[in-house]
DNA sequence: CATGAATGAGCATTCATTCAT
DNA sequence: TATGAATGAATGCTCATTCAT
């Protein structure tokens, strides 16, 4: 799964063949076939576990905030030190979503993104209740947020990205997006 | 490449093989590769009509603003309404961008990506220029801008959405995130 | 299909893997599968192809008798005759039947079976309703002589086998199980 | 082994894998290799094992009969009757022997016929030598009577089938087609 | 211009077998 | 005795590409 993970970060998820994996993580092909059902399953638990680590990573500190202008902080900021902390997981997640791979493994996508989106949706609509944030559609705004950090994602390996600074332009950029200034 | 542009836009790059294109089309696989030198060249070739199109429809209407700010607003309103208009030629263009085909085709994606946001990050400075903007660092604003905007792509055909709620919703997140209060 | 039919004839069904025909047939492997829909279409073509030019050939010889006694004694022997101009290809068709592979293309076996009896049912029926032949289940007759008549075709390559000496052995053998001593 | 019977049977011999006989067993796939040298090992047991146990039922039946005649019918019934009572011993047997598998085993297919038909040509041999039977080739009839017997197998789950019918009109067929009637 | 037969590399998968434990 | 991880060969298939017509 190591291997899985980095030869679809490195190569994306269309050239991610199961001999490439095979090949990185010195095994043989047949191998793959006998631990998982078929390559969907081994992409399939990349997902999960991918998905519950970087969940275990943010949570705490989105939940140690308690604002919903520090928790949208929180959330962008965690999702970047994750980012790079484990880049090629991440980037593996945005390859795999982005191929399209979902559909064919009957992955209800409308379903899936609003399962994904559902904790950024919900400090939204919080800090909407409570005043800190204007009036806006939550889901959009949640939309918005996710795709501005998706998309620093390919350029996470660049050495002339300062992501802290990066972190720091997109929580400000989401701070005045979202703040109600009445 | 009309056929080429729709295969890709409903079945994904991945699954956009010549045979499908060329059913598609209605003529035979061989002339594929006749008339394109591959398919790779085809895809570019796909690349090159869009964005010379899309430039050819958004241009005019950003330019017809004076500010920098009307300026970013009809940016992102005229990406969205030719969204609306040509959806597919759109969702191929993700598609292949996503795919990471680029790469495979000798296209250097640092060049590549600085090409297609240069007209957005000139906006952008020279909003900061004239005091209009925040002081932020224009290319990060530019790439958020652009994975906003691509990320409403997928769901252009999603009947519940309302293109013209959507697009005020976007213009005026980034009119906040961008703008000078001081 | 030609190679198909031979390669199935001598090394059974199970060992007949389209790369062997492929050789076989002096062709590339994927050249089946551009000329076929899968493995499965070559072989119902083989089987097509081969239950057509069996019942050409027997039909009319069957056709040219008056008497049901007649028409099974030229069943049987056409049957043998074809066997000794064709022999690979009733192997083959014997080999692919066997083989269950039927079942894993669509092929309802009860339906097959009873299409490929009728004929001979037909036969058997009309020589009891004229009195030429005995009182039997025409069902298992008709199975029986088609078990009888299959099981020459692995011998049909064996030099020791005098195909004519069997035909009068097996036609004699059915004349006296059906006819009506009475 | 038994698992193995019932997989064939049930799956046909392509379909018997050690995978599926393991999982049928409640064993893993290796303890089959273990036990046995390689699946051919295997299969060859069960063709000893179940050409004894057949061999153990028809035998006494078959000597329990004076005429040559007798032992034609109780053959053929006794056969008949094991088939009811071990039904998938016979459709494994079938299988096997039908699928070429014994080429693969290094059996030679000649001797082994020879040997499988020996009773039965001895019992025709002796009924011709008698005056019971009728000049034939024992050889060709004792083919067919196999083949006939071995064709009742695939219908022996047929619920449609009446097994004591089948019989009757099976060992009426060869009587009439062996007896001297001069 | 256009076709379509043919190719060969690559892919996911199955399977009998081996071997350290 | 028994397990199960691991292997490597083989299989059917897809696909972009070539080339004679």
């Amino acid at each position: 799964m190591e291997s899985a993970i980095e030869v679809i970060a490195e190569a994306g998820y269309t050239q991610a063949s199961t001999t490439r994996i095979a090949e990185r993580a010195g095994v043989s092909r047949g191998l793959i076939s006998y631990h998982f059902t078929g390559k969907e399953e081994l992409i399939a638990q990349v997902l999960v576990t991918v998905f519950a680590d970087v969940g275990a990573f943010m949570g705490p500190r989105v939940a140690a905030e308690s604002t919903a202008a520090g928790q949208l902080r929180a959330y962008i900021q965690s999702n970047l030190e994750y980012m790079a902390l484990h880049r090629s997981r991440i980037t593996a997640l945005v390859e795999i979503i982005g191929s399209g791979a979902l559909g064919a493994m009957g992955v209800d996508p409308v379903a899936a993104e609003k399962e994904a989106l559902a904790p950024l949706v919900e400090v939204l609509q919080r800090g909407q209740a409570s005043g800190e944030f204007r009036q806006f559609d939550p889901l959009t705004m949640a939309r918005a947020i996710r795709a501005v950090v998706d998309s620093v994602s390919p350029h996470a390996s660049d050495p002339d990205l300062d992501l802290d600074a990066c972190a720091h332009e997109l929580t400000t950029l989401f701070d005045l997006a979202t703040r109600d200034t009445r």
